[in-house]
DNA sequence: CATTACCTTTACGTTAACGTAAAGGTAATG
DNA sequence: CATTACCTTTACGTTAACGTAAAGGTAATG
């Protein structure tokens, strides 16, 4: 079983060390100790990889939570199955509608795009011809 | 023309006209004046528009300036156009990445999910048999 | 003409997500 | 054993994106 330090994980995922400990605060991760020092385990460091992954899709640190509990299920209750399997597919609704805002924002740039490369084409015998 | 009051606006997208005055600040919106009072066209509709796609998607009001200013060509330099095309590309290929994120998590979240029902049907003939 | 329903600006307050600095502990290295 | 390279906690600071409150203007309505 691999382990890392903190810093090894910051290194890796380009973050510093005060952001994983935040992290930690506000109980996304929650590393064993050896002395003082942390220790992560890999499982640990697939939970960062989700919160990273929730940030650039625009997540808050609350939402990537509740996303790291939808993968670990750690629920024994058929209660609670049933309300994580609902919450599960809540999300994946929500991420259909980014999904569709990002290839309507797609397109979007592309016609953008093609009206440029329209405007250019009319002043290409200006002055201003960059080719480089 | 059809033109909007900073209420209908901030009904139509339930938000607040705080909110639509604070994108005005920002520089995202610029309103024309009836007196003192704000008059907005669809164009100022469309831009509100693009700002909280932007929101959705996880971008700061700074990105979604820039998305604004990428739909409008008001650019006729032709060194000008380049860079635009050039920062247009650049945004696609930053949503392409953002849509194979979702993807991903898409898939991940629906493992996670049957492994949800085959712990559910396990625990199947279990007290807790919620049916309803 | 008083009330109501909007509109305006100014300005201070709040939360999330960290950054930064201070003060100190440990383990290896020359 | 001094230096270096990490690690720790505590605590105050910062920025983005608004919320909230105060104080006042206008236009229609009964």
């Amino acid at each position: 079983m691999t382990s890392y330090s903190i810093s090894d994980l910051a290194k890796e995922f380009d973050i510093t060390t005060r952001t994983i400990r935040f992290y930690e605060d506000k109980g996304l991760l929650s590393p064993s100790r050896k002395g003082q020092v942390r220790i992560y385990t890999s499982a640990d460091r697939t939970n960062l990889k989700l919160i990273l992954r929730g940030k650039r899709l625009g997540f808050s640190l609350d939402q990537s939570r509740e996303i790291i509990n939808m993968y670990d299920p750690s629920q024994n209750n058929s209660e609670q199955l049933n309300t994580l399997i609902h919450s599960i597919r809540d999300k994946r609704d929500q991420l259909e509608c980014q999904l569709h805002d990002i290839e309507i924002m797609m397109l979007d740039l592309q016609e953008s795009e093609e009206r440029c490369r329209a405007a250019l084409s009319k002043t290409a015998n200006s002055p201003a011809e960059s080719t480089n």
